[in-house]
DNA sequence: ACAAATATATATCGAATTGGCATATCGGAA
DNA sequence: TTCCGATATGCCAATTCGATATATATTTGT
């Protein structure tokens, strides 16, 4: 699945310029996938190039002319098409766990201040996805309750298991100053 | 955080060449980091270029030399540093949950058996990183729990709530085939 | 018994993707 | 008043992925 699929799957929810692409990414998607200018852009070059998506050009002023995208019949096969195929794996690129793994590394506090600010951004998230209009389909509703659920567990294990690495990074830095000490 | 980072990180857990990086990141890190070949030699050669990282040769009888790094006094410096900086935001990337937002564009029976898999794959996991020694540190055993958690979080959530997204590809079914009967 | 897959080990290369910059204007916040 | 974010597209260097090449030993499956 790369970025053409993903467009051509928000574009089958309602005609959009590239622009409106990432924003919806970031409303609905954002827990589960990104992507950016640089890679929406030729994608729907791209796209309309093999004739799957249509382009009108609305003018505007002051900035540069919108291009709003529309799937094609074509387009719209090749959509169904993407889906027979399984899905691959998640993939998953956590800073935060790898820092927590070489917590023993970090200066005492830091830790800490790191799990408390992730616990923060979860609970941002999740009430945002609560404010969310609930105008929305099973399906919608499927994805945005499980992104809820596993902020939700991330938050409960954040809370209960953090003096796991908050400990160890104490002990490390008591090791640091003994080292200190015998330079 | 770059692969460079990353290997580095490896690296002071302990001696290895750039296969044995690979394999440690499938061990440990693999549900929440992962890095290819084509990345990880290609980030070796650059770290011992500037000498983060120093190389020693093993001749091998019928396989290419083995390569083993080992982190230098600067390396170390660099990958402390690196953990300075907050860490950013967790990039997912899950074709499973696009495929469930568009499941109403699924065949009929494919949700479930996209449920079925995925459920599996995550008592694979589990299971996986039980059996593990519990020989690990405590930053070792919070990253492996927080994986542990947040798997079995999401395969309540599939098993309790499958029932929105599979009732959703049922009624598009029956939708699909009054159009082709009105066709 | 024999075939297929997996493990060991490095390296290259095209394609995909990121993230910053450029461009231009407007409105609201500090 | 100055700076930031929203609107809108696009380019580009750096990064990363995934497939492929190469060669052999061992394990697994039928």
């Amino acid at each position: 699945m790369d970025v053409r699929t993903l467009c051509l799957g928000v574009l089958s929810l309602g005609d959009a310029s590239g622009y409106e692409i990432k924003k919806r990414l970031e409303d609905t998607f954002s827990h589960f996938y990104d992507a950016s200018f640089g890679s929406i852009y030729p994608a729907l070059n791209r796209l309309q190039k093999d004739g799957l998506v249509h382009c009108e050009t609305e003018a505007q002023a002051n900035r540069p002319d919108k291009k709003v995208y529309n799937l094609t019949v074509d387009g719209r096969l090749k959509l169904v098409a993407q889906f027979n195929n399984m899905p691959g794996r998640d993939r998953v690129r956590s800073e935060f766990l790898v820092a927590m793994l070489f917590s023993d590394l970090l200066p005492a506090g830091r830790v800490g201040e790191m799990i408390d600010r992730r616990i923060d951004e979860h609970r941002r998230f999740v009430a945002q996805l609560e404010s969310r209009e609930v105008r929305s389909t099973p399906a919608q509703q499927f994805v945005a309750g499980y992104g809820r659920a596993l902020y939700e567990a991330a938050t409960n294990y954040l809370q209960e298991n953090r003096y796991l690495v908050e400990s160890e990074a104490l002990l490390a830095q008591v090791d640091n100053d003994r080292v200190e000490v015998a330079d």
